[in-house]
DNA sequence: TTCATACCTGCAAACATGCGCAGTTATATG
DNA sequence: CATATAACTGCGCATGTTTGCAGGTATGAA
């Protein structure tokens, strides 16, 4: 009964590939609509060639997709709700970031644009 | 602003460490309760001189704690809803998977204990 | 056709991670 | 005390990842 094996195998690809700031930002990115190379690599202040290297990771694990138009390439999500279930991972940051900056968390969602689910309080 | 950024790299390191298989596994066994690294290293069926390094970097970044009795060391979740977060990222996965054993996830998920939430079907 | 723009790929150096193994600490037991 | 068991740490090698850079393709405009 391997499946718990395959499954955690290929869990952890998922999770390889997020490992990254910079693609992390990169799907923050296009949570907003698809983009193309030049406008990513100004949104994040780095060259183009390491966004298309990332967006090329991206790519062939199916986590984005490409349409061309003209010179340009726009990515975008292929799941958007994977964006939602990322920064559904902030409970879970080391601690020394929630005792330092006691709302980091909410501050987090506010500045990605997210609702937050606990607004009772 | 430079708070995006620190979310994203607290975010990435959080996913450096989950991508691991076999870490994934450890936390995955974990969640039926606390459980010593003899244990462990039975139920994953490795060395545990590797499961003590694993759980090592889990417990610096406060994914698991740690209780002592007499020579054994228990290790526990710190917030078990972690392990429900990570199957959360199944729909995520390549979509190889998906085509290939089209109720993949369904046997991940029933594998691993935890009820189907589309189980309206 | 020539030039500029937008993007991609390949490669090698730098860096990070995973692993086995040897040695160590801590606790229990005879 | 000596010995056994449970677990940890340090270290070196192998493997994987990230990055800059050089060179390449494709599109559009002069």
């Amino acid at each position: 009964m391997p499946s718990r094996l395959i499954v955690s195998r290929e869990l952890a690809d998922l999770f390889r590939l997020l490992a990254h700031a910079d693609r992390l930002r990169l799907i923050e990115e296009l949570r907003s609509g698809e983009k193309d190379v030049t406008g990513l690599a100004q949104a994040l202040d780095l060259p183009s060639t390491r966004i298309s290297q990332h967006l090329a990771l991206l790519r062939t694990h199916r986590l984005v997709e490409e349409r061309r138009d003209g010179r340009n390439h726009f990515y975008r999500i292929v799941n958007p709700s994977l964006a939602l279930w990322i920064l559904d991972a902030l409970p879970f940051v080391d601690i020394r970031l929630r005792l330092e900056e006691a709302d980091h968390i909410d501050t987090a969602r506010a500045l990605w644009g997210v609702p937050d689910p606990n607004a009772s309080h």
